[in-house]
DNA sequence: ACAAAAGTGTTCACACTACACCCATGG
DNA sequence: CCATGGGTGTAGTGTGAACACTTTTGT
């Protein structure tokens, strides 16, 4: 039996927002679109659309992310609820921001052309709608504290990956250089990654080993009271 | 001129609720209450309150948050969304939690019969309604990320504090012992705190020392590039 | 043979940890 | 005078930062 102490209360939309990011050209990107609808239509925005009735902000987050990209079980964590009264000038919309961490290796060219979208360097960012900028913001602060404490930075690829790629992703989010050495010291430390027999000939004549993150390494990393950190 | 676009979307009841700290007796406290309404009435429940149409959500936080302590100026934060379907059993309801920190010093108990309410330590908190035991979760982790990072662990106090007080303090945060010596030379290190001529007697013969956080001192301090941490 | 990127160790400074005794005071 | 909590320093260890040369190979 249901109280009349809900009904008395006043309903909002709730949208989700998402900020998905990608790394290519030794670059941190994130896929913007044009928004397609008034108000604002044709200003740059984070991929976003409403909640529904039966499902949850997470459901909501995975039907976005899946629409823009096509790529399933990609890695994604709630940044915050953004409630400004006036944050959304279309209407009174609670938005709920995620961030995403997809393959570029893998994405579609062809999507962008459907939806109007693009890969943009988070250096040269251009001015979004509403809170978008904030939500930004916020989404890397919170990324580049998880990739510091948490191995999450691996879903940026497809398995597997180089060191020297490695190294260019954590300079590209943390915008800073890093000494190699002390890099892959520190990875080679913890061993988590497996030491492919392969090598990735496209960025030098000597080719870069591939090396894959070892999900049971990992597991036995922790047990062991360790901490991931880079 | 408001677009279709935003009416066809469905709408949903927004709360907020209220992981509000306090510190006594040796241990971090939170505040609860017999939730008065039905589903669940009577179970142990967070601090709560539906968002309305004139208000954020961080209005919304700090309504609660005055209705239930009398106290202006609290320090909040939000810790994130929580939006799955059945989360709430009387309705379909997205809730925000926010964390807070509030001085118990000067807190009127009398409030606490109003409505309803207890202070409970946080190793002994009951099973509360809906998803609240994870919002608690889920705070305590900020908490003990932000506290470590930034001086906000002051906000417990009303101004002065002693330095085993804020030991203790950080001990229950953490939930683990601190040395003594590191703690102080740690603290003492940055330079951040004004000690004053007073003591406090309450706890020894001896007394201890007040201390008070400087905020024009640890603006200096940021601004040689140093960073709190404890 | 050379250009271009991959790969590899050591030293030093600083921060964190562990640890034990004296001090001040009220009763 | 003694019990109780407040207050203080040092030595050792581990972690992060700085730093330069050799290797491989396609052209």
């Amino acid at each position: 039996m249901i109280s009349t102490y809900y009904s008395d209360n006043s309903t909002f939309f709730v949208a989700v927002d998402c900020i998905i990011f990608g790394f290519k050209d030794k670059d941190l990107h994130i896929l913007l679109t044009r928004r397609p609808v008034e108000p604002q239509g044709g200003q740059w925005s984070l991929m976003g659309g409403f909640m529904e009735e039966n499902e949850s902000l997470d459901q909501a987050a995975e039907k976005v992310l899946y629409r823009y990209t096509q790529q399933k079980g990609i890695y994604m964590e709630q940044v915050k609820a953004y409630g400004d009264v006036n944050r959304d000038t279309g209407g009174r919309v609670v938005s709920v921001a995620f961030y995403a961490l997809v393959r570029l290796e893998e994405f579609d060219t062809s999507l962008a052309r459907k939806f109007d979208a693009r890969w943009v360097k988070i250096q040269q960012l251009p001015k979004l709608i509403f809170d978008h900028n904030r939500m930004v913001e916020d989404a890397l602060t919170l990324l580049r504290y998880k990739t510091s404490m948490q191995p999450i930075i691996f879903n940026f690829f497809d398995k597997k990956f180089t060191l020297p790629a490695l190294q260019d992703l954590y300079e590209a989010i943390y915008q800073t250089p890093i000494d190699k050495r002390n890099f892959r010291k520190k990875i080679a430390s913890m061993q988590i990654l497996d030491k492919l027999n392969i090598k990735d000939k496209t960025s030098s004549k000597r080719g870069a080993h591939y090396y894959a993150f070892n999900e049971k390494k990992y597991q036995q990393f922790i047990r062991e009271g360790k901490r991931f950190s880079l």
